[in-house]
DNA sequence: CGATGAAGTTAGTAATCAATCACTTACTAC
DNA sequence: GTAGTAAGTGATTGATTACTAACTTCATCG
């Protein structure tokens, strides 16, 4: 009864309240009622702007493609270097993920896929966005010489998109204990050096090999404390 | 009542039983009495062999690492060279997913990461395994002098993880309607031609990429078709 | 200012869930 | 063969679930 709002605010509570309590509760097990009392409501109040649970959790997906896409759309104004966008891209994803994590649990909950199909193919199309994006800067790396010609930019963009997800899940798995982006941003750099030039067929020199851990990237050069727990 | 088995017995077909219906309802969404219909018991005779459901699914991870050591223990008798062991090692991943398909959902249940804590445990340090063993694979690979030697073989290690799971994702997402190990050779491929020798820095001519595409791997020469659904 | 509609409440429902109970039946060692 | 034990049953419980219905209160606009 405390402060009475229109109906589209209260939507949008109820969907970041779904989105953090998804992340604490898991999405399969997430009641309306926690829901409800999270937003301070009653449980019934919930009903009155999503008719079906499933309507909440199509909201929900919703709001999360409008994140990736609002971060997306930023990016274009961010640096022009395709190499240094694909840097800023994953780390725009991994950001996001960071501070809604309920995302990687969404994304395997039975909610999605077996209840709720609607919510399998949106976010089939976000992956797919998501893997379009960096196939095209792939691409144009690869036009500008930064990168080799002779991978396929389709398969490149899955590998980066393997790396943020076998990230996550490491992430997940360890109790998150190491930041996401920074991580990412040091593989990332050590994926598109793979991508990158030839290396020589000598030996590394034990310098070259210090000069890459301390500075792997263009764009952020901190060095990133590996974490111990998952070898 | 019909044929009354030992505990032993017993105990495996449930757990047998709760990894396939796992895969169809969720593992948070999974009630005791569907698996005891399932084994063809009663709900309560469930809770005979397993005090409570956590034990049960403490039970399953377990299962779930006895069959992944299990197929890491048969590729010792496999290929010797580390290259072909990896593709072996990352096919024999994939295949097991597929044909127990509820072990990404598992890994991303409430039952794992908020419920029972054992059961995170118990999979970070299988995936912690696995990460060891490509490592190790990559190394001899780097001293037989078939990968490039300044890439890190525990980021090398992550990376091919990384596909693993990206590639799952993908798998789930679109319906499962690609062979999983089949793409994943594939995908392998590319990642370890990034970390074998340079390429020419020379432009490719098209009869080089064509060369590519349909013999990828040494070891395994089938050309994959294309999910076009992911981008 | 007053009516009207939307936001919110209280109080339910039927269904489903894990877990426990007292009890029965099958197997096995002696 | 029979005593002891382990496997299995039927019934029930208390908690939790999504969802509904009838009622109340607020805000706002004519």
């Amino acid at each position: 009864m405390r402060s009475r709002k229109s109906a589209e605010e209260r939507k949008s509570e109820i969907v970041e309240a779904t989105l953090r309590l998804a992340d604490k509760v898991g999405p399969d097990r997430l009641a309306t009622g926690h829901i409800a009392e999270s937003v301070g409501l009653t449980q019934a109040a919930l009903f009155r702007h999503f008719r079906k649970k499933q309507d909440l959790w199509k909201a929900v997906a919703t709001r999360i493609g409008e994140k990736f896409r609002q971060r997306w759309l930023a990016l274009e104004r961010g640096p022009a270097d395709p190499v240094d966008r694909l840097h800023a891209m994953v780390a725009a994803q991994l950001t996001l993920i960071q501070s809604t994590p309920a995302i990687p649990a969404i994304l395997f909950s039975r909610e999605l896929h077996v209840e709720n199909r609607a919510l399998r193919v949106m976010f089939a199309e976000l992956m797919g966005n998501f893997h379009g994006r960096i196939e095209q800067l792939i691409s144009a790396a690869q036009r500008d010489g930064k990168l080799r010609r002779d991978v396929d930019p389709r398969d490149a963009a899955f590998l980066v998109i393997g790396l943020v997800q076998g990230l996550v899940l490491r992430w997940s798995l360890i109790g998150r204990s190491f930041d996401l982006p920074e991580e990412g941003d040091r593989l990332l750099a050590v994926q598109l050096a793979t991508f990158g030039r030839a290396p020589a067929t000598v030996e590394p020199s034990p310098a070259s090999r210090a000069r890459r851990r301390s500075a792997p990237s263009a764009t952020r050069a901190r060095v990133v404390k590996r974490s111990k727990s998952a070898s």
